[in-house]
Parts: structure tokens; sequence; C-alpha cells
DNA sequence: GCTTGTCTTCGAGCGTGCTCGAACCCCTAG
DNA sequence: CTAGGGGTTCGAGCACGCTCGAAGACAAGC
């Protein structure tokens, strides 16, 4: 099924980062014969954020997360990925606001697509000019390095 | 004289990025026979920053601001300097604390430079881990635009 | 001399994004 | 039946980096 490649891919993007995602973990619960959903404590591990992060994400309105019947949070895969998706625009500097005002287009249906889109477009300039100026003081950074190591007195 | 073009080039880094500085106002200043410090409200456009912030950098022990006899803060071309530093760094994202534990080292002598070196390698690090980041946020990004604009129902 | 403008200090306030503590609930093991 | 170790809510607190406002000094121009 050429969505779950897509679903693969994405995944896939959330590798890395220091206290990134466990991918393999995240692909054994989107499996569709999982059924292993998360507590809390296991999802915040998965995702590399705190349990406290995870409540407030929720009281923010950025994700409904369902309940078992002690009350307790049940991290099921459409969950999960909706906070991979979270994790990974707050980590790139997306701020909360932005993120609800996405959210909220989601669950408002398709047409509000083209609002998306306008936010991801925006993001996507914000995060290629972030590039740019951390890739400047990265070679700021590097040039004053080799002063100091070069010449001993820069 | 070799300093003089490092000089530039640090300078040159300094240039481009949305508020940044501007360069050839900086060179202007740098020359050796420019009598024409700035005041606050120039060093701060020049720099970019509010002449508030100015202040706080000051207040935060990050940099010594020379004064003409009115008291009003006089921007040498070492006091710029060290403010484009500062500037840069803190748009990359370090933090105060560790710039003034930077700024010390500086002020306290030549044989603190080990110290500095191990600031500046872990700050590069951390702007390497950054943009590693950012990329695969970009690409995450990138990938979700590509999914809304090709297929209409993702 | 007076107004206007820009500077000064100082302390307080604010926005963001967590982070925590207290009090309580529920399940399981012993 | 009881103890322990999760979970829950709620509101408050905190760290950071500004950001601002009030009250006053000084210089230049009318």
């Amino acid at each position: 099924m050429t969505n779950d490649r897509a679903l693969a891919d994405a995944l896939r993007l959330a590798v890395d980062p220091p206290g990134g995602v466990n991918v393999d973990a995240l692909r054994e619960l989107t499996r569709a014969d999982s059924e292993e959903d998360w507590d809390i404590s296991a999802a915040a591990e998965h995702l590399g954020v705190s349990p406290h992060t995870l409540r407030y994400y929720e009281r923010a309105d950025l994700v409904v997360i369902p309940r078992d019947q002690a009350g307790h949070r049940r991290f099921d895969a459409p969950t999960v990925r909706r906070l991979v998706f979270l994790t990974r625009m707050r980590a790139s500097g997306m701020p909360i606001a932005d993120l609800r005002r996405y959210v909220d287009l989601v669950d408002a249906g398709a047409d509000t697509i083209p609002d998306r889109l306008d936010l991801l477009l925006e993001h996507r300039d914000t995060l290629r000019s972030q590039i740019a100026q951390l890739q400047l003081a990265l070679a700021a950074t590097e040039y004053k390095l080799a002063t100091y190591q070069e010449g001993p007195q820069p």
C-alpha cells in the first residue's frame, strides 16, 4: 500500500536527533495488528520528552489522548504519530501556538488544506533561514577556533 | 597586516541574517582613523537588537561599555566587535551564561585559551547537531508538503 | 530660560515552555 | 487487607531573555 510506504518514510525522518524517537518501537506500534498501546511513561521515553510535557501538550489542545477505563492515557498509533509530528516541529522551533493552529486545521477537515500548506511553507522558509544562520555561526565559530589553534596569540 | 584580514573576514561572517549587522558601517567604525563612535541607538540599529538589549548585556557583565563625560555609552570599535560576537553567538542559541563564562575567560588573559577552546568546540558541536536536526525537520516538512501537493488526499 | 529629545538607572513585568508538588485514584502483589 | 507504584488533576512556580516604565540628567535649539 503506497500509504504505508509514505508512513514508513515519514517515520524514518523522525529518527536520529539526541533523545529522538525509537523508530523500531514506533514501527512496532504502527503495525495494524499491534495491540500494545503505550502508557505515558513508555510514550515519553520513546518520544524523548517527559510525561509532564505530554500532559502539557494535551492540556494545550495539541492532541486528544484516548483513555482506558481507569482514566489512564493510552498512546495508540495515531496519537503517537501526531506526537511525533509535534515533537519534531517543536524541536525545530515551531511555537506551540502555530502547532495548535495547524492541528486545528487538520481536525477541521480536508478543505483547510490550503491553509495548512501556507503554514508549512512558512515554516519551511523559517527552517531554511535558521539553517543558513546556524551555518554562518558555525563558520564564525570554526574561524575563531582556527585563529586560536594556528597562531598562539590571535 | 594579517590581523586586519582576519578581522575583515570575521566581520564578513557577520553579514546577512535578517536584522544582521551592517558590515559597511562596521568596517567604517573599525578603521583606525575613525573618530565616530556610535551612541546606543546607532549601535542597536547596526547590531540589529534593541537599546534595551544592549543595556541588558552590559548589566549581565557580557561587555564593558565606555562612557562619555555625560555618562552616555560610547560604542567604540572593540566594544562593537565584542557585541558582534555576542549577538552572533546569541543568534545561534548560546545561552547568556555560557557567553559570560567565555568573556570572563577572555578578560582573564591568555592562559585561559585552552578553556575558551573547550567552550568553542562544545558550541561547534552544538551547532552541528542543531543544523542536522533542522535539516531533518526541513526534510520532514518538505515531505509533508509533497504529500499535500501531489495526492489531493494523503 | 525653557522645551525637546535622547540618554541614564532601577526595578518590575512578561511571554514561552515547561516543571513540579500535592492530593487523590486505581491496580496488583504479597 | 494492605502496601507500593504507577497513574490522574490542578494550580503554581521557574528559567530564560528580554521588555518596559518611571523618574531624572544633560545638551541643543528657540
